[in-house]
DNA sequence: ATGCCCCCAAACTGGGGA
């Protein structure tokens, strides 16, 4: 069983490098952040011919999330539970499939609109916490994947490349990847790999990427079972090299 | 020294977001 999860900062700019990507990994799910269009936008059809089924979460401009899916799924929600009234965009996508809960999410950066800004990243880490919660009590197999806008400690990101106020690196948003682990969860790279510094994400500034200037800030945090089956997590950092990147890789999780 | 990229609105450039 494999799944992915990939940042691609416009679909309509990287369609055609998801199609490659999936002729060459075939993945069982692909979850997709940043599509940044609207539901109709979606070049669907070009996936589904692909033997894809395709699940979509848009909004017009900025954010959006969807699911590839090889298999049969249910869908589950497409704003966390928590948020239902208050949340105008596109961030979270869940969906079972093949026995296991599958939530696609995009966490506020949160060094944008100032405090109020930096409050709307903590109110969904906590929705987010409230919804693991839940699965967990309920023994549901589970896996949460996608952009998390955190750096879960200093090896997480190249030495001076974020200021020591900046969002993805503030105390309250580390609290927040914490307590999603002491509720249970494990973070799937760092089971494979708990001391290696490796990055998903490289800014397109300043040299980033030729200096290795990069952050790890795309997860997967899978429940115990999950964890237990987990056999290999890849990043993907070839595709940071191709044409017209996504600042973000792919991260490839297999079970 | 923000050296990039994407989006949109209203234009052939600027602002916001990341």
């Amino acid at each position: 069983m494999k799944l992915v999860s990939w940042n691609i900062n416009s679909i309509r700019q990287r369609h055609e490098h998801v199609q490659a990507f999936l002729t060459k990994e075939q993945p069982d799910w692909l979850f997709l952040q940043e599509i940044k269009c609207q539901n109709e936008q979606f070049p669907k059809e070009t996936f589904e011919e692909m033997g894809y089924q395709v699940i979509v979460h848009g909004q017009k401009a900025y954010n959006g999330v969807a699911i590839l899916s090889r298999h049969p799924y249910q869908l589950n929600h497409v704003v966390l539970p928590d948020l239902n009234e208050e949340e105008p965009q596109a961030r979270y996508l869940e969906i079972e499939s093949q026995g296991v809960i599958l939530c696609n999410l995009y966490l506020p950066n949160g060094n944008s609109g100032g405090e109020e800004g930096f409050q709307r990243k903590l109110h969904f880490i906590n929705a987010l916490i409230k919804r693991a919660e839940t699965l967990l009590i309920n023994k549901q197999d589970c896996i949460f994947a996608g952009d998390f806008n955190i750096c879960p400690t200093d090896q997480d990101f190249a030495p001076k490349t974020l200021s020591e106020n900046d969002a993805l690196i503030r105390t309250e948003s580390r609290n927040g990847f914490y307590r999603l682990l002491w509720l249970g969860l494990t973070d799937a790279l760092r089971a494979l790999y708990p001391t290696e510094t490796l990055y998903t994400f490289w800014d397109y500034t300043r040299g980033a990427w030729q200096r290795n200037a990069g952050l790890r800030i795309d997860h997967a945090l899978l429940s115990p079972k999950m964890a237990e089956q987990l056999k290999s997590f890849t990043i993907e950092k070839s595709e940071r090299d191709k044409e017209q990147p996504s600042d973000h890789v792919p991260i490839i999780i297999e079970f």
